[in-house]
DNA sequence: TCCTCCGTTTCGATTTCCGAAGCGGTCACC
DNA sequence: GGTGACCGCTTCGGAAATCGAAACGGAGGA
């Protein structure tokens, strides 16, 4: 149940989701959540790493514990769903919806691909 | 995405979760929400309804669309990490927590076993 | 030096949530 | 027929969460 508290707060779960590509600076991981404001994103922040999902990397990157690429990993049917719930309700023209949406969710897993972000390209 | 903003809203997940043992009037379905405000119960309501992902039935019960049981069961795995999130954090003693939090999670499955909890026996 | 990006905090405005009361309705029971 | 218990649902004022923007000191590049 507890766990139905800590994600059912308004960004927790994209946050998560967000950090699945690789560990995230304060910002870029902002501008990723729809650039949520600062306050609440560092509340969030704060709760996650109280409950042990990220933690933070001496560059002060945040990234998942292995306990939070569990989560991550357990998020994915949801996201599979996400999709096919995405065309069941809005087959002809979703536009209200992020465009982003349904179309490229779910493919980078275990990714380690290094998205890393720093100083350079963004 | 946008199912991360439809079930990252307050009381969406623990909805869909309790229902997910067959359908469930307004009150009823209330009191398992831990008491949640009726104000907002429909506020939720009304957004699963609208994402399909609920539907009443005609004695005005609430109950799951397949869509919805698919989602249920996309949570499955998440309530399973929830129960080692729950070991890990807090191995010697959660009072903090739900008493119920992770002792009887996700046993029923596609249950359909029957606890419509009509007006007789609760 | 200036400019940019960083992590983080603060604060007022807005939105959401809560909690309790109330509405009309059904049903059992007396 | 009256009473009481439950029902689905709405309204409303106050509390809490969230937003949005500004600001701080610090690091690095030009």
């Amino acid at each position: 149940m507890a766990a139905l508290d800590l994600f059912g707060r308004r960004w927790s779960l994209r946050i998560l989701w967000e950090l699945r590509a690789g560990p995230l600076g304060f910002r870029p991981l902002q501008k990723r959540c729809d650039d949520m404001s600062s306050s609440v994103m560092r509340q969030r922040l704060t709760e996650l790493l109280d409950a042990q999902v990220i933690h933070q990397l001496p560059d002060s990157r945040y990234e998942l514990t292995p306990l939070g690429q569990e989560a991550r990993h357990a998020l994915n049917p949801l996201a599979r769903w996400a999709e096919r719930w995405a065309a069941t309700i809005d087959p002809q023209g979703a536009d209200h919806i992020d465009d982003q949406s349904a179309s490229r969710v779910s493919h980078p897993d275990t990714v380690g691909d290094g998205a890393p972000e720093r100083g350079s390209a963004d």
